[in-house]
DNA sequence: ACCTGAACACCGTTCAAGT
DNA sequence: ACCTGAACACCGTTCAAGT
């Protein structure tokens, strides 16, 4: 208080060296203020004041950038597990955290189907699966398998989770209206079908439910423990 | 050949009027002609001489035509079932032809995961998926949600191949990269596996056997035959 | 050597104005 | 009443030119 440095003349620090983790941590800014929507090269390059061109240097392409971005939105989930929780409820808690997290940012869910996440987080994450696969006794083939479609099955799920959110009602109820246009001469078992068994559902009953198809699968298509 | 009718001044036949149905038509053209990647509003407006405004006339957004054009894909999808087959081998079939059609078109297998195509075609496919899952004895709760969950997996599979496809092998060395980095002492169990687990197989396997954990899941967590 | 301004080639969607 | 030109507000990526 007693001297009065001299300000410069914006209050942003001063131009932080560009650096793959500056780029990361513009990102994050970005998304949590703006969306994910809005999470595009040239408003990460704005939040660094710079121009789109200089992220090139660091980030192959968009995708890249998601792929960074997914990795660090890794780190703020648990990945602890001492074996004392049984391993199928472990790998519900890890994956409905997953799917949380995906599920705020859709467009980043989407990215997550096609990209393989680049960096530790996304590693420390395939260790707690392959650890909880192998607890129940998945065999290596099986366990390396059954990570991917797990994680391929949270990421459509928080996307589609996400969409729909978004779009509220309105494809709703299209679908209700398709369905119901149903013609019982040519579609026969879906008209005998209670339509809002297929088109509602507490989406947290429905997504443990997939979950659990999913694990007894791989337990069903797994070789004897051991083998 | 004996006359000469007079020729409008476009080769292209008089402007036909606007509809749905002559948008489809436009937007599979575009498909077929320059990719999926290249399927937007305002070139399926140009292949309909017009500008894009007009077709929000028709269709409500991008989703929209999107869901439009994934219901004429499934047109020439093989929907029948005489019963002669096994229900497990049909269900193999029609999701591996399926899979097969999103994934030559990328941006409309990632479509599919987050539209409820909109049209008589997809009750096609669902009234054949709910049969085969009667036929498995699959009650009626499991089989609509079983639905969902296959053909999410077929979208979700469908882009990823695709995406893997386009990038050839760049993204997966990145990946192997990663995998490899991992520290045995941070990751112990993915230290210890073959990574060629992890990344490679033949896809045609690998999908077969997640079709067939889901139905394996989704038999086991079915209630008991003719509950 | 490193970085980036400016340009290129696009997008989806809206709405005022036309016929 | 129906349709659409033109505009608005953006995109990703490249590359020649700057420091």
């Amino acid at each position: 208080m007693s001297s009065r440095e001299p300000v410069s003349r914006r209050t942003r620090p001063a131009k932080a060296p560009l650096s793959r983790a500056a780029i990361v941590d513009a990102a994050l800014r970005v998304l949590e203020r703006d969306g994910g929507s809005k999470l595009t090269m040239r408003r990460v390059a704005a939040e660094l004041d710079t121009g789109p061109a200089s992220l090139y240097v660091y980030v192959r392409n968009t995708t890249g950038l998601h792929a960074l971005l997914i990795d660090r939105l890794l780190a703020s989930l648990d990945l602890a597990w001492d074996g004392a929780e049984p391993w199928r409820e472990r790998l519900h808690r890890v994956l409905a955290d997953y799917r949380g997290l995906l599920a705020e940012r859709p467009e980043i869910a989407r990215g997550a189907l096609s990209v393989w996440p680049d960096g530790p987080n996304y590693l420390d994450l395939v260790e707690l699966l392959l650890r909880l696969l192998a607890a129940a006794g998945v065999d290596q083939r099986a366990a390396a398998w059954a990570v991917d479609l797990l994680l391929q099955h949270v990421s459509a799920a928080a996307a589609e989770w996400a969409e729909r959110a978004a779009d509220a009602g309105q494809d709703l109820d299209d679908l209700s209206a398709t369905l119901a246009s149903a013609d019982p001469r040519r579609h026969p078992v879906l008209a005998s079908f209670d339509t809002a068994l297929l088109t509602a559902g507490d989406p947290e009953i429905r997504d443990r439910w997939a979950v659990d198809v999913l694990i007894d699968g791989v337990l069903a298509r797994s070789a004897p423990a051991g083998a």
